[in-house]
DNA sequence: AAAAACATGTAAGCTGTTACATGATTGG
DNA sequence: CCAATCATGTAACAGCTTACATGTTTTT
């Protein structure tokens, strides 16, 4: 049985560190620099965050360190994934898409959906953008509803309809994220094999 | 002169209250309500984070309370703006549009927009608007730039090109923010005014 | 020689989360 | 009468931000 002490659920910060240290074995400071510079860095950033979850994750006997002394350079601490880490790191990108994923933490789902290159087969891929692009669908849906029933008359004399401007453009969003989930769908499908239809 | 304490910038929480808050005047529990039940809620939420929140807002003097008691109901707080209140909601939502607004608080700056309906004229507005879609351009060049010089050939066998297939949401996000910002700029331009052309 | 980048970390302060406490009013 | 909703809060805790401390290696 899986008796533990109850483990605290991992932060994203926590989780997009185990991702990236899966992709590669990486220092503290590359993890600070790929915050820094590249569309991760939402999930927050600067060595006062980081470091401190780097020791949490090691404690938590989901990272190991290994230090690197390369020639007379200061030593560095390079961690990479043990069997555990790797397996919550799994058990992250696998989760259900639930409808809250959707609304409150788009962008934790296409980390998620990111990191599973090198994690999971084409089935589990492919099973999350269908599930994705389903539940996107249904909320398009309400949304549209919700669109319609909401028109400018009841706006105070000489206000702009930035609201509703605002909401078309979630509304956008969501169906960008459809489609593109349908396209990336055909793109991970496998491609018609030629063996086969020989065969 | 504006000589004060020095004072610490207002949260995202604290700036989207200010912002509900001049829509219409409200109590926590109000408040409570639409950020547990609209897309609002990614400033937080719950009682612990938002009356706390208000008790700061009143303290610094941007709202102030009046208790109402309708009939042998319990009483509520009814908050609504001072001036300086006001005043700072103004100086938000017409902050200018930055590289770092686009790329890191994508969501702030659609919150602005949506309450800059009843707070700024037209002009402000549609500047707002053409700000953002300029930027956004210029994001999207950089982005697909990165795509292009971005092969699947270095992946390691059999792995899932999703990390590319993410940069490509990403892409289609700022793509779709592009065209909305045009087509809402279409839609805030003054109509075409008839007396105009006779006159 | 100086500045910038490499590299790791700590400390104070504040905000947000979770959970709880309290009590009135309304609906079934 | 019991549950749900209205309504306002507090307390413990944990994480993140900012700022600082420290020392090395590389670049200018």
């Amino acid at each position: 049985m899986n008796r533990m002490k109850k483990t605290r659920p991992l932060t994203p910060l926590e989780l997009a560190l185990l991702g990236l240290i899966h992709q590669d074995d990486r220092t503290g400071y590359d993890l600070c620099k790929i915050f820094e510079t590249t569309p991760m860095g939402h999930y927050s950033s600067s060595p006062g965050a980081i470091y401190p979850a780097l020791k949490r994750l090691e404690g938590r006997g989901l990272l190991s360190a290994s230090v690197e002394k390369v020639g007379s350079m200061r030593p560095r601490k390079v961690y990479s994934l043990t069997p555990k880490g790797l397996e919550a790191l799994k058990a992250w990108v696998t989760r259900e898409v639930s409808h809250d994923d959707l609304v409150w933490r788009l962008d934790e789902l296409l980390l998620r959906f990111s990191f599973m290159g090198q994690l999971v087969d084409r089935a589990v891929a492919t099973g999350f953008l269908r599930r994705l692009a389903e539940g996107t669908a249904a909320l398009i849906q309400g949304l549209e509803d919700h669109h319609r029933t909401m028109g400018d008359e009841h706006l105070p004399a000489g206000a702009l309809p930035t609201g509703r401007l605002a909401l078309e453009h979630g509304i956008g969003a969501y169906r960008n994220l459809m489609e593109w989930a349908r396209r990336s769908l055909q793109q991970l499908e496998p491609p018609p094999n030629e063996e086969q239809r020989h065969g």
